[in-house]
DNA sequence: CGCTTACTTGAACTCACTCAAAATTCGTGG
DNA sequence: CCACGAATTTTGAGTGAGTTCAAGTAAGCG
């Protein structure tokens, strides 16, 4: 076991660039301190290691702060379906805040920084208003919306579709969060992470991404992407 | 155009076998004549009609009495991905209640009979109370969760295993609602459509079948399914 | 009974997989 | 800063699951 850790300074909430934004807006209302004291420690992870494992019941949400990571199952002949990706500012686990188990477990993919809120309270806190109950129904709807986009590129795309798809739903979330430099963008998902969220295996991720290189549509080079031509990504993905 | 129609004689929520469920315990709490007071028309749809159209906004939501519906959207290319089916007793549409547009549309694979809710007097209805909007809440969570079992099948499964997952999926919402007789039970699907919602052909779904029924696990035949081997069929999906 | 729709089957083909080895990149410790 | 080992990516050859296209068969339905 390699020697740790870097004692993370604990951003304060005051200071942190996502306070106005998705549950922490929510929860704060504006007041920094208010947004402070709902909000529990906040902590690092290593990639590789799992946030949340299938049948969990956390006592605690998140929001992620920084890096990346998947959203996952195993089946039993041991591969790994990747649901979803967990980008920085995203609210992790919506749907456990009711207290059922996960039907799912959760990855590091990155080095991750996480800030934790008490399930319980916040759950209570949130359901109790209906304003703020639509903030998590809003949520919802766009994960099935975005589980729905991903049975129709699966059921219907070849793999450079497929990859196009993905790499523009990523682009568009990280836009967004302006954590994007125009068409360019870190991108430090594995082939074998496209693979097992895109029903592919790695060596053909390799090779349907060389082809998308050599097509001048796509460059994804060490951890970053470079989208080359939008449209044509587009029309793939259609 | 042939000539029309069944004139239906609306089924009273009374005595309607519905109406201690779903939507309906909802709306009604018990009292047919408040449900009664809920609910707007009641019609039929023959097979192949439109229920809803990708892009609407419909000013109604629905519950099926009779009848088998899909889901689905069509892609640039023409070929269309089913999403979900609708069965009866289903309540249709809670995402769209918002009175957001439908990024989906809805047809009738069998003849249907459906009531039909105004949507915006039910929105209100229900997200007034939280105990009703926890209602749909669980609609929705359900719906990703089976939007996500969808794309482990996708993204996992072999044709056989796909299929299987399907059939043991219908098998249990029917059973649930005391509509299959043991392991039998309506299966009106064509082959084109569970070729649509599994990323498969028509074909492939042919020969599959074949397999499967040589096998000694499953028999279609006509409109009726027989889980021959559930065990097998639950591996086969793992 | 005839027509349409759905299902089955065959042959050739293709996209993506498997297995394996080579090349490159990354992380770590010296 | 370099060197080493591990992880990842690339590439190749062979295979296989599923597709396409087409023809033939069976099953509903008016």
């Amino acid at each position: 076991m390699p020697s740790i850790l870097v004692a993370t300074i604990p951003t304060l909430c005051a200071e942190c660039p996502l306070r106005h934004t998705s549950i922490c807006r929510v929860l704060g209302q504006g007041d920094a301190a208010k947004l402070e004291a709902a909000r529990g420690r906040q902590f690092s992870l290593r990639a590789k290691r799992l946030l949340l494992r299938e049948g969990d019941t956390p006592n605690e949400v998140f929001r992620v702060l920084s890096g990346w990571g998947a959203r996952f199952r195993v089946l039993a002949n041991g591969s790994r379906q990747i649901l979803s990706f967990d980008l920085p500012g995203d609210f992790l686990t919506p749907e456990l805040l009711c207290g059922e188990p996960a039907r799912f477990s959760k990855m590091a993919l990155t080095s991750m920084t996480l800030c934790a809120f008490p399930r319980e309270r916040t759950a209570n806190e949130v359901f109790g208003d209906p304003e703020k109950a639509n903030f998590i129904e809003r949520l919802l709807v766009r994960r099935i919306r975005d589980s729905e986009d991903r049975i129709m590129m699966l059921g219907r795309l070849p793999a450079a579709g497929r990859i196009a798809g993905l790499v523009l739903d990523i682009h568009r979330r990280l836009s967004r969060r302006g954590m994007a430099a125009g068409s360019e963008f870190e991108f430090p998902l594995r082939h074998e992470d496209l693979a097992d969220a895109l029903g592919l295996t790695p060596a053909h991720v390799s090779r349907t991404l060389a082809a998308l290189r050599q097509n001048k549509l796509l460059e994804i080079h060490s951890a970053r992407a470079v989208i080359l031509d939008r449209e044509g990504l587009q029309k793939l993905a259609s």
